[in-house]
RNA sequence: GUGGUUGUAGCUCAGUUGGUUAGAGCGCUAGAUUGUGGUUCUAGAGGUCGUGGGUUCGAGACCCUCCUACCACCCCA
């Protein structure tokens, strides 16, 4: 027997567990403090929701599921015969594991336009999967933590998200640096370049820019058609670092004032506001999802060489393909797989999120396990979460057992603390102890 | 999907142009210690060298297949 895991995928051991789960309570606490409601999704839907919304690169990662039953005698023999993948696929798979939360919650708002109120702020945290090549923090199976508004398109959201996002960082105890952009802004800089019609590319390629530098981004434009006088001006835009700058260059009744506009907004509702992280204007930010039409966000861990820790955008039309036009919208996602991956590598996870439980008993003969029998039910009949080692004996064993499955305290018994009805409280992480009647030892661990 | 690197004990890794019985540290188990884990000392267990094939008198080492992790693309969290 092959003992394995399928490529991409993780086993959680309980540490792992408790400390992914205080992560995902941090987020989800500011998600509803901020007064966004959880939704969920099944983890599979249609094949024809998903596909052609994430671009040729993404049909090719969906997860098919077979069908069940005899698929092959409904299977296309015609498009088999021609090597037809994507049509002989769709003959024999009708359904796919979702790709991301945000074209699922695209359905959801869709279907259920007459049960939900506009505008709508939801948070969902689900995994996703993809059948990508794995790499450093990058895998088939991962959770995304989302959370959106849809239904108005107010820039104060804009603001409240990069909020959010502040606050989540903060609580967690990583410095980040969250930067902010407008796609039409890149828009306009395609324009005044006269590239309009390739602003995609454009977008695409400066997208890259901190990564291969001026001279590989202007590679890749020469390769895409990009006159050099072209380059010239795109690039003498980019090091405008002032809006305002910016707006003299581009502005003179042009469309894309109103992106500058609209970036100063919501520098105005964040202006005065105490944030714990730096907030900043990078028109270089340019995200490749399609989609987004308004401001865009990314954030990056200040000393974390990790990637971006999460990112997003506004968009004009998230519903569309599923039929209903012009509902507006922006949301961000945090990447939680990589902001573990950070808290771990940095060692920020607090020593209280542990796995076992909050206190073990321990006993040194028969009389006495009867007795921390009797304790360790007064202790869970107080809702505090505790054990007793199933032998009495070596206290060595048992004190190495508490401390191998994560507990904090254990409560040591023998003849003399029967007999003064107390428990030997002994604190695993400091190494002292006190002798404590057991509601005392009750007393101490609610708190 | 393209190109590359890698895999030896639970973990991190040695292992000489291919040559007898594959090693170390950490971890693990037991004892030193019959009322105290995380420190110390002693002993012990643990490996079909990722998989399947090939070359060779002989393969952990060389060649090919597949799998995995990782790296660079693509794309992305």
């Amino acid at each position: 027997m092959d003992v394995s895991l399928p490529k991409g995928t993780r086993d959680f051991l309980p540490i792992e567990v408790a400390r992914r789960r205080w992560m995902f309570g941090i987020i989800e606490e500011v998600f509803r403090t901020y007064g966004y409601v959880p939704i969920e999704t099944p983890v599979f839907e249609n094949l024809s929701t998903l596909t052609g919304k994430y671009g040729e690169e993404g049909d090719r990662l969906l997860f098919k599921i077979l069908n069940n039953g005899d698929y092959l005698s409904k299977s296309d023999e015609e498009a088999f015969q021609k090597k037809d993948s994507n049509k002989f696929t769709s003959s024999i798979s009708k359904r796919g594991l979702r790709y991301d939360l945000t074209v699922p919650f695209a359905r959801y708002v869709v279907m259920h336009r007459n049960d939900i109120h506009l505008p709508f702020k939801r948070y969902q945290i689900q995994p996703v999967w993809r059948a990508d090549r794995p790499q450093k923090g990058r895998y088939q199976e991962f959770y995304q933590c989302d959370v959106d508004v849809v239904g108005s398109k107010s820039l104060s959201y804009e603001a409240e998200l990069i909020q959010i996002y502040d606050q989540v960082f903060a609580a967690l105890n990583i410095p980040v640096v969250i930067r902010i952009n407008h796609r039409q802004l890149l828009y306009g800089i395609a324009e005044h370049a006269g590239v309009a019609e390739k602003w995609i590319d454009m977008t695409m390629a400066i997208d890259k820019l901190d990564k291969i530098g001026e001279e590989g981004v202007r590679k890749e434009m020469s390769e895409r058609g990009f006159a050099s006088e072209a380059q010239d001006k795109i690039f003498y835009l980019l090091r405008q670092k002032d809006l305002l700058a910016l707006k003299n260059i581009l502005g003179k009744g042009s469309e894309d004032t109103k992106s500058i506009e609209e970036l100063g907004k919501v520098f105005q509702y964040l202006k005065g506001l105490v944030l714990n992280n730096k907030i900043e204007f990078d028109i270089t930010l340019a995200r490749g999802i399609g989609y987004y039409t308004g401001c865009i966000f990314e954030v990056n861990g200040i000393d974390a060489d990790m990637g971006s820790l999460g990112g997003g955008g506004r968009y004009d039309n998230l519903t569309g393909v599923f039929g209903w036009p012009d509902v507006p919208g922006v949301g961000v996602s945090f990447g939680a797989e990589r902001i573990y991956d950070v808290l771990e590598a940095k060692g920020l996870f607090p020593s209280h999120v542990q796995a076992g439980p909050k206190i073990m008993m321990a006993a040194f003969d028969e009389a006495s396990h009867q007795y921390a029998f009797r304790c360790v039910t007064a202790l869970r009949r107080a809702g505090i979460s505790s054990d007793l080692y199933p032998e009495p004996g070596k206290i060595k064993k048992q004190l190495k057992y508490a401390s191998d499955i994560g507990c904090t305290y254990v409560g040591i018994v023998g003849e003399t603390e029967m007999q003064k009805e107390v428990v030997m409280l002994k604190n695993l992480t400091s190494g002292e102890q006190e002798e404590l009647l057991i509601e005392d030892v009750i007393r101490l661990l609610k708190e």
